[in-house]
DNA sequence: CCGACTCTAGACAGACCTGTCTGCTATTGT
DNA sequence: ACAATAGCAGACAGGTCTGTCTAGAGTCGG
């Protein structure tokens, strides 16, 4: 179904996408580092919104299967879950949520791109919601929404750059899970 | 000192950078809305890099006087400015926050964009100790520290429509400076 | 009244952008 | 063997971008 052309067409928007921004990075670009014809880019995607939809999308399924597969049962795993984020946003090559980063450059709300950007976090916080009400936590809606906040924050300030902002989130999402 | 063809443009660009963002924004259109000629506009600022950390600059200005001069000590004001902040957040025209969102479009971060947003982020963390030391709170390095994550929170929930988020996070830097 | 200054109007260069199109080659299924 | 498919290479059009430049109009202090 997915031809190794698109893959690496992916693949490449992916890696430059989210280290650069979409709206700096061309098309000419990502076939040229992709080493594909502008032909069967457009072949496969029929206009650039079309690629940034899919890489998003991708990174949505990513997350989702990363998250789910983590081991451990309602809060067990929200704390989980904040730990490798915090991990992750202090990593190298971190340069925050690839979602808010692109609904930054997409003011219209109703683009299909922050349609997926709120897809994301909607999902997110009905992950976190019934991780909570598995483990019996009342206020599991407003919980939710505090983490979903956090995690925002996580994101922000582990893309700047600030390691002490990230430990001090992960610490308020562990005791709130507690 | 400021011409008014200076200022216009500059509130000009204000307006269009933070509703349309800065690189989908052109000089073009700056100066049309603006009424002011192009040599004008390069005369006052050598390139449109300038014009952004300008606009950055007296966003900074703006936030800086009317956080400081909200009423209240310590905790008191800390409590002032979330209610005030998530109040905003939920106001119309919000687009989430402007150095948050201009950080977005700059991913190097030596640019002279970037340091402006984290000279921002370090004042009101500072801000946030001090008010907390003032009133005795302990840990205070540590409570601003999520204080400020919390506020990039709440400009990200709010830029994005996430009222019910926004909620959570304003409780939550109440509860925290309580 | 004059020189300095600010501003307007707009042409222009050079680069880059998206998206289309034409040829050509290689592979693959029947 | 042959047709269909997938891909490569690159020219091209039409637009937009930043930034420079020319030419002239208005204003104000001395």
């Amino acid at each position: 179904m997915t031809s190794p052309a698109r893959a690496r067409l992916l693949d490449t928007a992916t890696r430059l996408f989210y280290a650069e921004g979409v709206h700096t990075v061309g098309i000419d670009r990502i076939i040229a580092e992709a080493g594909v014809a502008k032909a069967t880019f457009y072949k496969h995607f029929p206009a650039k919104d079309t690629l940034v939809i899919a890489y998003l999308a991708k990174e949505y399924a990513r997350q989702r299967e990363a998250l789910e597969a983590l081991p451990g049962t309602g809060t067990e795993r929200v704390e989980r879950i904040f730990t490798l984020l915090g991990d992750l946003s202090c990593g190298p090559g971190f340069r925050g949520c690839p979602f808010l980063n692109a609904a930054a450059e997409f003011p219209d709300p109703e683009h299909p791109v922050r349609l997926v950007v709120a897809d994301y976090r909607e999902w997110f916080r009905g992950l976190m919601r019934d991780l909570l009400e598995r483990s019996g936590r009342d206020d599991a809606a407003a919980k939710a929404d505090l983490l979903l906040l956090i995690r925002d924050g996580l994101a922000v300030s582990g893309g700047l750059g600030d390691e002490t902002a990230v430990a001090a989130g992960v610490r308020a999402a562990l005791v709130l899970a507690a």
